[in-house]
DNA sequence: CAGCAATTATTGAACGGTCGGTGAATAACT
DNA sequence: AGTTATTCACCGACCGTTCAATAATTGCTG
């Protein structure tokens, strides 16, 4: 038996939150207990609670991480593309895209996203999180609609569009997908959005 | 204390099924323990397991109800509605409804869909659900498209995309909501449905 | 740099509580 | 009398949590 090295808690507390996770994946909310953690990472069950003082800590602090590390993706930068078209499509297929929902697990993020209906604070950080998001792409519609791209009248309201499909989304690949690929339908929804800000697709 | 009189299997078995449902909106599915559904019915915990042989049973018993609650429902029924404009009208509406959507309390069915991530049985139940529902606006599209109400290429798509759009709804009253009723995005979601169809409203 | 104290990381043992579940006893109905 | 409904008394397992013991690391001090 090799004797375990200390770590401390900048290296450890990462670590702890992604065997929650991991775990989570595996077991779920109700099954993903303290000592099941413990076990999946080979550490005494008490260490994950001295770094964290209880479990709905270490439960806000996963969700505080995820939300983080959503809000502070690159994905969605694309200034980089000159064409405005092309910049716009990008957005578009970007947000429609498997890689994009797949940055987290789906069966974890529903999970918490279960969670936010009994528990206020997940409820309102989730909200934020969303928010942000919806806002992100109305800013950029905005712009889009100022340079003549795209025509809408009520910015938000697209975002809000926008952002519900692209959830629905998740949601179809789970009951309603057929054995296609996720691109099938989400290029349905992409349409969708085309036809809502009357954008020609210039088709090559 | 009065002697609590006898039911029997037929009477008992809905009655501890609700009790469960209103203990999952209060406690979730993590704190929805047999002994609490026996306290919120004021009967021993074992009566429960008389009933139903094990917890996962009356899981699966509850689902079962519901979405056979949900199949029966009368509510997508228009056929006593003669002019084909507003019953196709009708049924977006009530898809894209208030009514409609709280059939079933949003919490427990996101539990449930939760569950379907992990419990494989629970999934293919869900999934026969949607399907069912999809088929029957499917149905539906065909028939309005060949009295010309609607002009659709490929129907099973656009009801795919309204089903989406319908759970996509209840989503953002979660977590995009502005305090503004529910019906104001509904009202965006049958906009761009009847863009989709190219259906034109008759404004009166 | 040595040595020792303080701090931190990690383990260990034990807690009260609740969980789902069992099997027998009792009460009521048929 | 036999069946069914209901309660009762337990069970072992696991839950999150606490607190003390021990091992490693860090940091201060002379």
């Amino acid at each position: 038996m090799q004797r375990r090295k200390n770590q401390n808690a900048e290296l450890r507390k990462p670590e702890i939150l992604e065997g929650y996770y991991h775990v989570l994946i595996d077991e779920g909310l109700e099954g993903a207990s303290i000592s099941k953690i413990a076990n999946h990472l080979d550490i005494h069950p008490s260490l994950i609670l001295h770094y964290f003082k209880s479990k709905d800590n270490l439960k806000q602090s996963l969700i505080g991480l995820m939300v983080s590390k959503f809000k502070s993706r690159h994905l969605l930068k694309f200034d980089h593309i000159e064409d405005l078209d092309k910049r716009f499509e990008a957005l578009i297929d970007m947000l429609f895209s498997y890689e994009w929902s797949r940055t987290v697990d789906p069966g974890v993020h529903f999970g918490f996203y279960y969670q936010s209906f009994r528990d206020d604070n997940i409820a309102s950080i989730f909200r934020e999180m969303f928010r942000w998001l919806r806002d992100h792409i109305c800013e950029a519609l905005v712009e889009f609609h100022a340079n003549g791209i795209i025509q809408i009248k009520d910015p938000i309201k697209i975002a809000d569009y926008i952002v519900t499909l692209m959830e629905g989304l998740e949601f179809h690949a789970h009951f309603l997908g057929h054995g296609d690929p996720f691109e099938t339908f989400a290029e349905t929804a992409k349409q969708s959005v085309y036809t809502l800000v009357k954008y020609k697709l210039p088709r090559e």
